[in-house]
DNA sequence: AGCTTTAGTTTATTGCCTGAACTATATGGG
DNA sequence: CCCATATAGTTCAGGCAATAAACTAAAGCT
């Protein structure tokens, strides 16, 4: 049979393999193992070695270069009843990278072990709307370097971390192309500034898909492939497939927001007609509703919303009722073109599932059926820091992956 | 900054690297270099050293063991003016696959040497609308027997195989999950009685993908992302990004045809509402243009409605509009999902394309303003071919991408 | 105490890439 | 015609990484 070649090769690309490349995918291998076990278990030498293939000789060696790169340590023992002990190994809780992000009313920071665990957080508020980034990023800098040294102060490293920006990113370039909520666009960032000297540096994503790969690692489904909807002022959407973020080519897939749901329907701030945002976005909401959202705050009208639902009053309902059979509609169409079946819903659409979920499901077995069972929508479980944590976790899980960025 | 590892690791998967891997790697990417020269121009190993960044030793190793297994062959000189000449290294046109196909109307199969060029192709009609699948495939059985002994007298040895068939398939089991054209479903196939003792054995694919593929090696631009439309009776797609084939994680993306267009439309025959194919498969547009296609064969059909058009018949006219204006919405919401920017018009949309192009442009603006700029829909280049030529143009890809297959 | 069992290390071997030296084969000038 | 120059391709020593097998270490069991 035709199949692409396992493992290791798989290239086509453009740069020649060496033999010190066998040696980076094995420290990766090692590592992603060491990774995966869950917290409180430790893996011993010889359990690496069976569970990666590699022999006793080899996962030692690269066990070693972990150690001293600091990425790992050894702890405690590990007794098998017969025999000697091995020795266990986990990821070194004394490393940490630093989630941080931006949003539309604050900025906020938090420092994550290496094993996910979340030590230190700070959020502050601030109006961020129709803001200019200079100030923005400079404030968020002296949050990031106090959080940063409360973790020293504890025997902490942060060695990289990762921001998440409500609005669309050139991750590579360190650039915010358009933050309609901030009054960003076409923004270059000083990513570097905000975590001075960390090895890893600090990258840039996405909110939506931040807390689609925070999705990933705290669903107690373990599923690998779902996508993640994320109801805030706008409806954005990540996807992942295969536990990998997937942005397409023009790296913005999943903006699940602006797919059509009424060929008929109202005018989108993107340009486009009919939108699922121009009917399930947080302000389109509140307007079906009779909830004016610019007097109140957000929050404040999210509360008069559920408060209306609770009183069973007919146009909350029925707004409620028509965003659930939109976003119905939509997923219904992901379904098709990426073959996906499952959803998480996350923002106001996992605040207002009660009410959503049975005219979501009812659209979904009208328009797609077979593709999605009940089961597989499902409400977020991280909740409002989702980006934070995501954007931490994807940094962590860049140098489980490449571990060799850290050996001398 | 966070990035993946380059070159050849990558894995984070199970297998164990060893150094045997980077040798895989590398003869990959030496035979890719060789594939990719334009045919007439032949690398010489030296080019390939300063191609690949290999140094002249490994090339000269590599190419040995390439030329052993009989994937390339040296052809004449390459003289560089000054110095001694290089010997040209080229795909070796003995060694050929074989692409097939089964459609509703007939069975084909055509044998592509290793630069792409087609040598022998033959088409044999036969009626498989509510078949069995036994027959059918012993029909194929003898055709390629009979094309691959043909080859075999001019001296071309047939090394593998790919089968293109109109539905949905599960490649790595050999199997046609449903297949509703040809009436067939879950159905297994013999694949290796096609080619019998073919070293590389024969590849599965679904029609549209395959089309795709071919489209990929024959773009006149290049493009390396882009959607197909396949327009047959039902409407499929074929995702390409990154010039791979994406399938989603259940293997079935890019069904553009079960986009929902139309909320209040239809029924389809996926069970769903408003799909697409509800208003632009062949079917759908004989009824609203008023043409009968159960009278006529599909082709007939087709003349009539082509006709019709030129006589600018109102009825015609409206129903071309109404798939061009739905085409557009389907698209617009692709865009989004994937973030794709570029489409290849095939099937029956090629052929209505002069009165397609307009109403479809006109509904991305409305629905996806600034996604798709007008040169970037455009009509297929290689025609009715395409599943037969993108069938066997993925299995060489494939072994060019994996050439120890071939190895001793 | 001695046997058994399991963990981890040491050592010899193999495979592959690299760099440098070397051979082979062309052009062009005296 | 011969030799300098330039480029192609091969040979050979060196280094790195994984492997297999032998060896050392540290427990439990009898």
């Amino acid at each position: 049979m035709v199949m692409p070649a396992p493992g290791v090769a798989g290239s086509g690309g453009s740069a020649p393999g060496s033999v010190g490349d066998v040696r980076r995918s094995n420290l990766a291998l090692v590592l992603g193992r060491i990774a995966e076990f869950p917290p409180g278990a430790h893996p011993s030498r010889a359990q690496l070695a069976a569970a990666t293939g590699l022999t006793k000789a080899s996962v030692s060696s690269l066990v070693l270069d972990l150690l001293d790169a600091g990425i790992i340590r050894e702890i405690g023992f590990n007794p098998q009843g017969r025999g000697r002990p091995g020795v266990g190994l986990e990821l070194n809780p004394g490393r940490a990278v630093m989630g941080m992000e931006v949003n539309v009313d604050y900025i906020s920071a938090a420092v994550v072990d290496l094993a996910g665990k979340v030590l230190l957080r700070e959020v502050q508020e601030r109006d961020n709307r129709n803001s200019v980034d200079g100030p923005v990023m400079a404030a968020l800098a002296v949050l990031a370097a106090r959080v940063r040294s409360a973790a020293g102060e504890r025997g902490v490293e942060v060695l990289g971390g990762g921001l998440a920006v409500p609005g669309l990113v050139d991750p590579a370039a360190a650039r915010v192309l358009t933050a309609p909520n901030l009054g960003w666009a076409g923004v270059d960032l000083d990513l570097g500034a905000l975590l001075p000297e960390a090895p890893l540096g600090v990258a840039l994503f996405n909110e939506a898909n931040a807390a689609a790969l925070a999705e990933l690692r705290h669903r107690p489904d373990g599923a690998s492939d779902f996508l993640f909807v994320s109801g805030e002022v706008g409806v954005g959407g990540g996807l992942v497939i295969g536990s990998e973020l997937f942005t397409g080519p023009g790296g913005h897939a999943g903006e699940v927001g602006h797919i059509v749901v009424d060929p008929d329907g109202a005018r989108c701030s993107c340009g486009g007609t009919g939108c699922l945002e121009t009917v399930a976005g947080q302000d389109a909401i509140f307007e079906a509703a009779g909830i004016g959202s610019v007097e109140h705050s957000r929050s404040a009208a999210m509360a008069k919303l559920l408060q209306a639902l609770d009183a069973r009053q007919p146009g909350a309902l029925a707004a409620v009722e028509r965003a659930g059979r939109c976003l119905g509609i939509a997923l219904a169409s992901t379904a098709r073109v990426v073959n996906i079946a499952s959803v998480v819903l996350g923002g106001h659409f996992a605040v207002l599932e009660p009410w959503l979920r049975s005219p979501l499901l009812q659209s979904l077995q009208k328009y797609a059926p077979g593709r999605y069972a009940s089961g597989q929508v499902s409400v977020s479980a991280v909740g409002e820091s989702g980006a934070l944590l995501g954007a931490a976790g994807s940094v962590i899980r860049s140098l489980v992956e490449a571990p060799h960025q850290l050996l001398s």
